[in-house]
DNA sequence: GGAACGATCTGC
DNA sequence: CAGATCGTTCCC
């Protein structure tokens, strides 16, 4: 099994969402098969790119690859894939995976909850995805990673507008298996 | 300095 | 359907 290319990630974060659809998402014992996401970039009203560079979002401003990893509802991380050219400030949310290893310690983490990582919060739980893991590289290295098993992106998968937005809430950048 | 608001989840 | 809970952002 292979990391995910640079380049496959170089695209924008629209053209490269749906590309995302049936990748790995490895990080210690945990796998799992990426089912939803979505795509953000600069600008878009819905993205935190928006309105510029700050210290949360810089590396969503940073080169492919690495992951963006922020906190919400005072209690939730969520994590992105960074996209893109460097400076580009885009990015695609992992919005669920399907668990492919690790059940045990993702359960547990889920405190024995049946729904282990069907939604951008509960997934960065289950994988134990954290603020030490924002700006990590996902290529490389240890900590979490994205790899390619060999199975392709669905042909035809389902797409929709994005999901707990308040703005752009028509623009379809959301994919699923 | 202060207030408003989340790319959510859970239990009622 | 409302509450939890706090860092970030924006406005005064």
């Amino acid at each position: 099994m292979r990391h995910v290319s640079r380049q496959l990630l170089s695209g924008g974060a629209p053209d490269v969402a749906p590309l995302l659809l049936n990748k790995l998402l490895v990080h210690g014992e945990c796998i799992g098969r990426i089912m939803e996401v979505e795509a953000y970039r600069e600008d878009d009203p819905a993205s935190h790119t928006f309105r510029g560079r700050t210290k949360r979002n810089a590396v969503m401003f940073g080169p492919a690859g690495h992951l963006y990893v922020y906190f919400t509802y005072g209690m939730h991380f969520c994590a992105n894939v960074v996209t893109g050219a460097d400076g580009s400030g885009a990015a695609v949310l992992l919005r669920a995976v399907e668990p492919v290893a690790g059940h045990e310690i993702m359960s547990h983490r889920r405190q024995g909850r049946p729904q282990l990582a069907d939604g951008p919060a509960k997934l960065c739980q289950a994988f134990g995805i954290d603020a030490r893991h924002n700006g990590a590289d996902l290529l490389a290295g240890a900590g979490p990673g994205l790899f390619d098993d060999g199975t392709p992106p669905p042909d035809r998968p389902r797409i929709s507008p994005r999901i707990g937005i308040t703005k752009a809430v028509d623009v379809p950048w959301r994919w699923r298996v």
